[in-house]
DNA sequence: GCCGTTTTCGGCCCGACTGTTTTCAGTCG
């Protein structure tokens, strides 16, 4: 059984477990040891059969252990079975809608057999919720809003398709008088691939620029429905579904709002426990000393003396930890690293010397080489690869060896001209050095689309999968190891084929990949496509973690796509890569050198 | 169920908002 495949299983049985009213610690225990599974890095069950225990893992003890054992050896998690029948499933369901929680679930499943969203609604028409304990009319709004919420919003999306909208609301809202901050904090700002709600944050430096915030926020055009409204929360929906939330906060508490509002989850429950541990409590509200005391209120203020919270670093610092760069936020070990003064100097987007993904007219794209390479060299990029579709894919206008020599001919023209032989030399594109590559379709059986002769003339050859999808992982991944051990392949593309919110990865083993990846001395791509970002950040981890060398390739289809590069590094920054790791971030020398495999 | 220079029991992050209540439970983030 898959890591994924555990990961799913885990968090199922803590769900259920939830809604079966079980021990609030109990449910977080197994959620957390999902997540510790997540990104893990390495299969369990190559972990089991090597006989390594498997509670060194942090949040899996005795008992995940075992399970995780039996799945690892059955492919079977016996206990969720035996709750599944007490507890339907498709109970997890209905949680997703906003305003039912486990306890309301719970309800309905007792009292009226209600199991699934198509049902709560059905119920909803027959008039049958109200006289339910803690239902009032009110709340049935809420639920039927949730349900409408639900339908128009199912799953998450794609961060570049928020920066569109994200960025003008920004710009609006931060034209309010006494707005002193606004930012984008949550997943948005850790950079996830997507991101759910998109949350900002405002300080303002009166209370009637509060006002003035939260009555802009509400009257931006595209809001389609408000779905809440405090003093110091608002909740809007946009027209497209996507639902974003306001915060105003005293200027003097913005670092601490801001590091609570960006999460993760994890890593505040994680950091306040830092605090805890130098007797300090941390709120969005600053970081106090002096614990809480349970017997007064807990109004904001009275845990004791504001010891820290105007920005982030102090806080962290406060601490005795560095400053934690938002993209490194999941609790994965960051927190350690910031105490150690051990946190990686992350890759940023002006590390990028090169793009090694591209493609012109010659095959699917929309622009010219000339075009192309001029973007480049206004990118200030040093190199660039022009890696066209293989004859394969016929539905791009894929190259076949005649149609490359074609294009190759094309190339020492504009190569030529690009020269700067005189003063009338072309300017735009001068300084940038054409890679001649080609991104060869990986055929069913593990060869490749292109002749040896071709292969071997090429400066960069990128291989990738295109087809054959649902082949099993035995037999893709025996296909994949084949292909990057063909001696003239450079780099694997886009590794596991996904596509975000349209097509899951291809079963593939990753690890037997890397291993085949590292021993022929081929790197594997980050696509920084937003639509793509594949590998994972995870799935960089692990390739880190074996030694495996990462390029990062925008898959430009466009001069505009180009800048999806910026994609691409919040992905390299969330696996903790630095300029190191990665190939285009090294100078053409030694890109060079890394292409040749050391030959001549 | 996990964890441990407060270790094998007793903790486990914290607060806002909403709605249904008459002092609080549920939900969300």
């Amino acid at each position: 059984m898959s890591n994924a495949e555990m990961v799913r299983l885990l968090e199922q049985y803590a769900d259920l477990n939830e809604i079966n009213g079980e021990n609030s610690f109990k449910v977080r225990a197994y959620r957390n040891a999902a997540e510790a599974v997540a990104s893990l890095g390495e299969s369990v069950a190559a972990r089991v059969e090597a006989g390594e225990p498997l509670t060194d893992v942090k949040g899996v003890g005795k008992e995940i252990a075992e399970k995780l054992t039996v799945m690892a050896t059955t492919g079977r998690f016996p206990q969720l079975e035996d709750l599944a029948k007490k507890v339907p499933p498709s109970l997890i369901e209905l949680t997703r809608v906003k305003g039912v929680g486990p306890k309301l679930v719970q309800s309905l499943w007792r009292t009226l057999g209600i199991a699934s969203v198509a049902e709560l609604e059905g119920a909803i028409l027959a008039g049958k919720l109200a006289g339910l304990p803690g239902v009032g009319a009110k709340k049935l709004e809420a639920v039927q809003r949730g349900i409408e919420a639900y339908h128009r919003n199912v799953g998450r999306t794609r961060l570049g398709e928020v920066d569109f909208i994200v960025e003008p609301f920004l710009d609006k809202l931060r034209a309010v008088p006494g707005v002193v901050r606004l930012e984008v904090a949550g997943s948005y700002r850790r950079r996830r691939e997507t991101v759910g709600d998109v949350d900002l944050l405002a300080a303002t430096n009166a209370d009637t620029a509060s006002a003035a915030i939260t009555h802009a926020f509400a009257a931006y055009p595209e809001v389609a429905e408000v779905l809440g409204s405090g003093e110091t929360r608002s909740s809007v929906r946009l027209k497209n579904g996507i639902q974003v939330d306001l915060r105003v906060v005293p200027e003097d508490a913005f670092g601490a709002a801001l590091l609570y509002f960006t999460g993760s989850k994890a890593h505040n429950v994680a950091l306040r426990q830092v605090a805890l541990d130098h007797a300090l409590h941390l709120s969005e509200y600053g970081l106090f000393e002096g614990g809480a005391d349970p017997d007064r209120p807990a109004t904001p203020g009275s845990a004791g003396r504001r010891v820290a919270g105007r920005t982030e670093e102090e806080v962290y610092a406060r601490l005795g930890l560095d400053g934690v760069p938002p993209e490194l936020r999941e609790d994965r070990g960051e927190l350690v690293a910031a105490a150690a003064h051990a946190l990686p100097d992350l890759i940023t987007l002006a590390d990028v010397r090169g793009d090694l993904h591209m493609h012109s007219t010659w095959s699917d794209g929309r622009a010219t080489v000339v075009q192309m390479l001029e973007a480049c060299a206004a990118k200030g990029y040093e190199y660039a690869a022009l890696t066209d579709h293989s004859k394969a894919l016929a539905m791009t206008g894929g190259l076949d060896e005649a149609k490359l020599a074609r294009q190759w001919e094309e190339l020492d023209e504009v190569l030529a001209e690009a020269r700067p032989r005189s003063s009338e030399a072309p300017a735009g594109r001068a300084g940038v050095t054409l890679l001649r590559g080609m991104e060869v379709d990986i055929l069913k059986d593990g060869t490749l689309d292109l002749s040896d002769e071709w292969l071997e003339r090429l400066d960069i050859v990128l291989v990738s999968v295109h087809s054959h999808f649902e082949l099993s992982q035995a037999e893709q991944t025996a296909r994949v190891v084949k292909a990057v051990s063909h001696p003239q392949v450079n780099v694997l593309a886009h590794p596991t084929g996904r596509v975000l919110g349209e097509r899951d990865p291809y079963a593939i083993d990753l690890a037997a990949v890397f291993e085949a990846c590292l021993a022929n001395g081929v790197a594997v791509e980050h696509n920084a496509s937003y639509q793509r970002l594949d590998l994972s950040d995870v799935n960089l981890m692990a390739a880190k973690a074996r030694g495996v060398t990462v390029t990062l390739g925008s898959d430009a289809h466009s001069v505009d796509q180009l800048a999806t590069m910026r994609y691409g590094v919040d992905q390299l920054r969330r696996a903790w890569l630095t300029s190191a790791d990665v190939l285009n971030a090294r100078p053409l020398a030694e890109v060079r050198r890394f292409l040749r495999k050391g030959r001549g």
